[in-house]
DNA sequence: CTGAATCCTAAGCGATACTG
DNA sequence: CAGTATCGCTTAGGATTCAG
């Protein structure tokens, strides 16, 4: 049984503990534009484990940033999409972004390509 | 000695790794309009020990989106500043906030006040 | 006043195996 | 295909004390 309570100390706070983790970002960014399978989803979110991600969509549906539709086919498919929430999100992100991509060129950094 | 080889996996993951951690956002938010003091932002950011503040202070540093600036006086006095970098993050703090805001409003969520 | 040092706990996360 | 279940590690973070 989990603890539930959470504690939040402005509005700030709570934002950020909604996008928190070390998925969350780059599940939204990566649903911005396209409504994509839970395997398309594993491949595209390079690292992650299945127990993160289905953790880490849970949460996201929890919060109603993400929705979860199940196909009742053999084999199963479940598509994951982003909310309106959501949504409203990616330009914030978007945001970041941009702010990430200045500087990471001022201090030559490159992503590491597994 | 600790290891400090982060694996960054796309632009949006840096991105978050930089604000990320339970005090980044509170501590750059609250430093948007005004230089504060040590003491200043503990005050400011409740429930904060000074072991975290620090730390994250130093982290902050380090990615260079605050200064700080030391008077050799007695007592001390340090003063800590968004940086450039700093400043052009506010902006999407903002963005942030107000979809927070907007969240919290419509499930009736309210800050904790120690 | 502005921290540093130490010790400790909780929780986030990883690895692996298994299932309807 | 889309997940669970279990176990174990690592590290972020908390509590407290001390110091220039």
């Amino acid at each position: 049984m989990k603890n539930n309570k959470e504690v939040v100390h402005c509005i700030v706070d709570y934002g950020f503990k909604r996008v928190g983790g070390k998925y969350k970002g780059r599940i939204l960014w990566v649903l911005r534009d396209s409504v994509l399978r839970y395997g398309e989803l594993k491949r595209a979110i390079v690292g992650v484990t299945p127990k993160m991600l289905t953790q880490t969509l849970r949460e996201l549906e929890v919060d109603e940033l993400v929705s979860r539709k199940v196909y009742l086919e053999v084999p199963p498919k479940v598509e994951y999409a982003l909310t309106k929430s959501g949504q409203e999100l990616i330009p914030f992100i978007e945001q970041l972004r941009i702010w990430a991509k200045n500087q990471m060129e001022q201090k030559n950094i490159t992503v590491n390509s597994l």
